[in-house]
DNA sequence: AAAAAAC
């Protein structure tokens, strides 16, 4: 109880305290002044910290000081504020914000970065390894060059506090409002254009298994077995006008197609896998049985209806009895990948029937082969069947407006038959280094396609011939408008994320490029926390797809520990630096860019080294950022959500979650970033008093169970937690899907009984 | 409310 005092008049800064935000009037106002922050860079901070810590928490970011200071400014800054610039900028940047002339400013801002010690080793290495190839692209290097000279503006300067003392009047001036970021991240990208690299310096491999997020229990399925779903063929009719490609065929309805390969399938005759592919769709739960759950389980009952798949079923599988090619199967070996997991033995052999499928798998169950590697095997078996029947008439159909011969490996122009799609960038390239060896194996091509670097290489890419898009919305789309990428005879369709894919602001556009695929054409959605979210889309696009899910694969099976600190949030700032004091790879999550930027200022000026990862910054920062603790340059990294799904970094064994997540979806895919691979992980989730009862009804929904505890700077418990995990319980990784399933917990059963019934069904 | 996603 002691510690949330309000501070002077008010209370403590919250969460969100907007209002609060004025507290001008409060005691504190003294150390708003841009003085603390701006005068002594490295002193101030920590005096200024009080108020600065409540403007982030309250989202705001150092704008008040700018307030008090000049009333005049803030009332334009607020505005233009919005999300269009970076909440730091704004404070440093009053009205002016809105005259988009000085892009440079907010460009030295993220220069910030390139200052750090650390920062700079890396960049002058552009010439380095690495980023070697860039040059050879588009000639990204050269935007280092370019840059350099900011950042030589900006070591003069002390971060972004610093400006305080400058006047900030021309400061804002300089800057543009919000445009500034958008001029930023231009000038920019253009020097980030080659990220081909990003792709030639990761390590292939063992990622692929583990970008997903964990979570998962969901197991509960039960009533796949009605027949309620809505009928979608006329979907395909209105949605579009295209012909039915040859793919169409898969359907179940169909014969076997030639490449469905039936021996293989068989080999892998487990009962249940071939059951499913018979029975209706899972997707829909019984009426009936939703409202059985208790009513705590409401939003999680917004899951699917899943086919539990056994993880002891699929041992003794190999990729080759899954259905897959010699070459395929080789260089999943190669990538790390032996044998398959739980999700990929249960997908894999649907996919390659040509359904589509929802797929379910904690993180590092191996999601992205779990689509990536049958996808290939399918574009490359369609690719040898249109070789068979040279002349066919459906492949003419199919390869309508491309060189006669599909026969030709790498057709020029040939336009894409597979599209992968993503929620961030980092996602997409992570894809790529896993399916793009796999597709390489057979003579297949990938290409990236999201935003933020120059198009013209991706461009280039299409325009010589791609089999598989791997991208974000926003790019694929814009090209596909300007007439540079045809979808049309995309056959298969991935969504990663899919839950993801199906929020606000991601939906439609997701929907517009979908409908410009083939009509008909395979979809597959997974995410570890696939729900009924997806249904917009599944109603839309999908034909009675399989749902699979691993049985057992619940928190309690989790390789990672959970701890919920209660603090003061004027000792935030603090406590993140004492958790994040430690060897071994730390992740730190913010709810805003902003805070984001704040606390990898703290951390440096506490002798941390960090580096941020966030939306404001360019694409090329935000790759080597991430790319700096892959390698271990650096051992803390700071992200708002972007890095929340999917990414992943092997040995993250510590992550902070600075600010609460909003949704239990949200904190378990934060969380998954550590405890991958069966490796021991740790949580601890950052929380204001006034949050309790939000955070332990989110815990619940996530099926965490944690204790909260109270904290304050000093405390013994800090240095505890900054220590390595130990590894948790003694299950190895492969054996918790199996002992959770022997498990006396309600969700295992219910999983395997359902798993039981679906096969009779 | 925020973040992500195109230029």
């Amino acid at each position: 109880m002691p510690k949330n005092k309000k501070p002077a008049g008010g209370r403590p800064a919250r969460d969100f305290d907007p209002a609060r935000g004025k507290r001008s009037g409060g005691a504190k106002a003294g150390s708003r002044s841009p003085g603390h922050r701006g005068y002594r860079p490295d002193e101030a901070p920590k005096k200024a910290r009080w108020t600065r810590d409540e403007r982030l928490d309250a989202g705001r970011s150092p704008h008040r000081a700018d307030r008090e200071g000049r009333g005049e400014r803030m009332p334009e800054g607020r505005r233009t504020g919005g999300s269009a610039r970076p909440s730091y900028d704004r404070a440093d940047r009053p009205s002016g914000g809105r005259d988009a002339r000085d892009g440079q400013r907010d460009g030295r801002r993220f220069d910030r970065d390139e200052r750090r010690p650390y920062d700079r080793g890396d960049r002058p290495d552009r010439s380095r390894g690495d980023r070697s190839f860039d040059g050879a692209r588009d000639g990204g290097r050269r935007s280092f060059d370019d840059r350099p000279r900011r950042s030589s503006d900006r070591d003069d300067r002390a971060r972004s506090y610093d400006r305080g003392d400058r006047p900030n009047r021309f400061d804002r001036d300089d800057r543009p409002g919000r445009f500034d970021r958008d001029d930023r991240r231009r000038s920019y990208d253009r020097d980030d254009r080659p990220r081909s690299y990003d792709r030639d310096d990761r390590p292939r491999r063992s990622f692929d298994r583990d970008d997903r997020a964990p979570r998962t229990r969901d197991e509960r399925p039960r009533s796949y077995d009605r027949g309620d779903r809505p009928q979608r063929s006329f979907d395909r009719t209105d949605r579009t006008d295209r012909p039915a490609r040859s793919f169409d065929r898969d359907r179940a309805d169909r014969p076997q197609r030639g490449f469905d390969r039936d021996d293989r399938r068989r080999s892998f005759d487990r009962p249940g896998f071939r059951d499913s592919e018979r029975r209706p769709s899972s997707y829909y739960p019984a009426k009936g049985e939703q409202r059985s759950f208790g009513p705590e389980d409401d939003v999680v009952l917004e899951r699917l209806e899943a086919q539990a798949v056994q993880a002891d079923a699929t041992e003794g599988t190999s990729f080759a009895d899954l259905g897959l090619g010699q070459n395929i199967v080789r260089t999943l070996a190669e990538l790390g990948a032996e044998s398959p997991f739980p999700i990929q033995a249960a997908t894999i052999p649907v996919v390659l029937e040509g359904r589509d499928v929802l797929g379910r798998g904690r993180t590092g169950s191996g999601k992205t082969i779990a689509f990536g590697a049958p996808t290939v095997e399918r574009l490359m078996q369609d690719w040898a069947a249109r070789q068979r029947d040279a002349g066919g008439e459906r492949d003419a159909a199919s390869t309508a407006g491309l060189g006669k011969n599909a026969r030709k490996r790498r057709e020029m122009g040939r336009a894409p038959r597979a599209l992968i799609l993503a929620p961030t960038r980092e996602l997409a390239l992570q894809i790529d280094r896993t399916v793009q060896p796999i597709a390489q194996s057979v003579g297949l091509f990938t290409t990236q396609i999201y935003g933020g670097v120059p198009q013209g290489r991706q461009v280039g890419a299409l325009q010589r011939g791609v089999d598989i898009v791997i991208g974000t919305p926003g790019r694929i789309e814009d090209l596909v408008e300007q007439g540079r990428l045809d979808l049309s005879q995309v056959r298969i369709t991935v969504l990663d994320e899919a839950d993801h894919m199906c929020d606000l602001g991601f939906l439609e556009p997701v929907q517009r490029i979908i409908r410009r695929t083939a009509d008909g054409g395979q979809k597959l959605l997974f995410s570890a926390t696939l729900d009924t979210g997806v249904a917009a889309l599944v109603d839309e696009f999908l034909v009675d797809p399989a749902v699979y899910e691993v049985a057992g694969e619940d928190q309690a099976s989790s390789t990672i520990e959970h701890h919920v600190l209660v603090i003061d949030n004027r000792e935030k700032r603090d406590i993140v630096a004492a958790l994040a004091d430690r060897d071994g790879k730390t992740l730190v999550f913010s709810r805003t860019r902003a805070f984001a930027e704040d606390l990898t200022d703290h951390l440096e000026d506490a002798g941390i080294a960090a580096v941020a990862l966030h939306g404001d910054l360019n694409q090329s920062r935000r790759t080597r950022n991430l790319q700096q603790l892959t390698s271990g340059r650096v051992d803390v990294l700071v992200a708002t959500d972007v890095a929340a799904r999917g990414i992943h970094v092997d040995d993250i064994d510590l992550v902070i979650q600075a600010d609460a997540p909003d949704e239990y979806k949200t904190y378990l895919h934060r969380a998954g970033r550590t405890g991958r691979a069966g490796k021991a992980g740790r949580v601890v989730t950052l929380i204001p008093r006034n949050r309790q009862r939000r955070m332990a009804e989110l815990l619940g929904r996530a099926e965490i169970d944690v204790d909260f505890e109270d904290v304050y700077l000093g405390d013994p418990l800090l240095a505890e937690l900054a220590e390595a995990p130990l590894a948790p319980s003694p299950e190895p990784e492969t054996a918790p899907e199996v002992d959770a399933a022997d498990a006396p917990d309600p969700e295992d059963a219910a999983p395997s009984a359902v798993d039981a019934e679906p096969r009779s069904a």
